[in-house]
DNA sequence: TTGAAAGCGCTAACAC
DNA sequence: GTGTTAGCGCTTTCAA
């Protein structure tokens, strides 16, 4: 015999002798309905092991119970931190949720966002691209009334809602922190312009320059894309410098071990000859020698932040939320000139 | 105006004047169909800028292109590689990914199955808890006519589809190093016997203390559940034994890492006192010091190989696939008695 | 070569 | 209180 194809209403009310309209509305509790009859019902579709076909519901609706997530680099603990924090809060409403890794690629993402819309999800949350300087494919989905929830890296757009971390507020403490060691030639290791956690974090590392009354040197920063071999060369740009920068503030996971290496495998101590100090959610950053020292962003939170937003949004909220999640600055040996060396 | 529906194939009949059916048909490239009207056709659903409804198929086929994913521990390179790996194939194949995080917790491991069947996913691909140790929430899948094919931690059931790692021969190799370097007291820090993850492992670890004529020590074997806290325990109930090990092999990740914590704070030395060399996919391993040993798998290919095997019983292949994937040593500080220390 | 109609499982508007 | 009917978008007989 073939699969057990679950129990459909029909099946209920062919056993009951009832209309399917009944069983429906007996099933959802209609007041309506009998007491008799909705016990009856009850105790059948329990007997059937019936449950609900919600791919009915969706035909009509138009839009399955799924969320949608597109983050760039799904192999991190960063962002698998936040998706766990979406699928966290998303089952809890109901919703389960549909993962996809662009690579950091922006083809990609923009592959990512037309499937996404092939799969009628109720909306998505994403987090862009290192690529991605043209956002149309995100508009498009405002167009269609499909909600989007950035993450972590926001877009230029105002439209949209977002969650991301305080940015320039961690990068101001962790600038201040370094010239507070002592450090006078501080550089940053950056990923593109195109992304506004790059720009907010830039714009923090310089407001603390200036109220320090430290010279703003363009040689110090650090562009490179958001990759190891990338933040490597860029790291040995800034370590060939004739005025060798004495601290480094970098501004991911990617260009914070990067750099690490290549201070490292330069023969210069750390922090003697450099300090370094990055953004990151990686736990071994506390075992790697010497400890380094970061700033950890609330990844799980941010995701569930995110998820709750964008739920918001599914179910009739037209407001956009512009959330900011708190950071906070671990000093660890890395950054301390005056700890043991 | 509300939002923009998407087209369907009554809007392009409407237009053009045809039949529904006509339209189906002519889409899909029936050579029933005019050659004039199907060039039609085709050029106003492009205009149109029509994409077809997978969920009315679903009604009707009761499935959706959707692989189900659950794992154990998501937030870790090893499971978002897997995942990635996952990705990869089933983007190819025309599936998305519902992925869902267990939390190592039997109970939310049976609550994510039957969403997933709720979801009516064409296809599940699973990691158990550790604290599986029944398991008729996946029996009642093949029951159901959904396919499932373990990664990673199998089951001891027969019948089902299986990607592992070749642990009885890592855990050979790493054991066999270990007795090279000069050590005899090698303890193994275990998860719970449930996974046969485990059981594996540790026959390798037995066979070569007996190819060795080394015993085969009881107190040797540290059991603990899979986390950083009992891990921690584990390792110290282990350290302070009578006859101290000079060797731990740890089973996984956390395992590897909580044991290095473990035996630093000790005050031992390492490799000195105590050699350590674990499963891992932390790339971290090697930044840590002393830099760590370990045995690597290929989570990614894992997840590709998995869903392959997935794919290919959605499509009515009925025969069960085990498929062994292997792992590479890579022998670094921690374990080598005669390295610099 | 094309059209009409049934049906996938469910809900809701409209009877009675 | 309960039944009937239409319809969500599509495929697929069956007719013409």
């Amino acid at each position: 015999m073939p699969q057990n194809k679950h129990a459909s209403l029909k099946d209920i009310a062919a056993k009951l002798g009832l209309s399917i309209a009944t069983v429906s509305r007996a099933l959802k509790g209609n007041p309506s309905i009998s007491q008799a009859t909705r016990d009856m019902v009850q105790q059948a579709a329990e007997e059937m092991n019936y449950s609900k076909n919600f791919i009915a519901d969706s035909l009509r609706s138009g839009q399955l119970p799924l969320i949608g997530v597109i983050v760039p680099h799904a192999v991190t603990l960063f962002y698998s931190s936040v998706l766990d924090g979406i699928e966290h809060t998303a089952a809890k409403e109901g919703y389960a949720v549909i993962s996809m890794n662009s690579h950091e690629r922006y083809e990609e993402e923009r592959a990512n966002v037309s499937s996404m819309r092939r799969l009628h999800v109720a909306g998505i949350i994403a987090s862009v691209t290192q690529e991605t300087t043209d956002f149309s494919h995100f508009d498009s989905l405002a167009a269609d009334g499909m909600p989007v929830v950035f993450v972590a890296r926001d877009i230029p757009t105002k439209t949209h809602s977002c969650v991301t971390a305080d940015s320039a507020d961690a990068a101001y403490k962790a600038t201040v922190h370094l010239i507070k060691q002592g450090c006078r030639r501080i550089a940053i290791l950056c990923g593109p312009n195109s992304l506004k956690m790059v720009t907010d974090r830039k714009h923090g590392y310089i407001e603390a320059l200036h109220d320090y009354r430290l010279p703003v040197r363009p040689e110090y920063v650090g562009y490179t894309d958001i990759n190891a071999e990338g933040a490597t060369l860029a790291t040995e740009r800034l370590l060939a410098l004739p005025e060798r920068p004495d601290a480094i503030l970098a501004l991911n996971d990617t260009l914070l071990f990067a750099a690490m290496k290549t201070i490292m495998r330069a023969g210069l101590r750390m922090p003697g000859d450099v300090a370094l100090i990055g953004f990151s959610n990686v736990e071994y950053a506390e075992h790697v020698s010497p400890r380094l020292s970061t700033i950890e962003d609330q990844s799980h939170l941010m995701g569930e932040t995110a998820c709750q937003i964008l739920i918001g949004h599914i179910r009739g909220n037209k407001k956009q939320v512009k959330k900011v999640i708190p950071t906070s600055l671990k000093v660890r040996e890395s950054s301390c000139k005056d700890a043991k060396e």
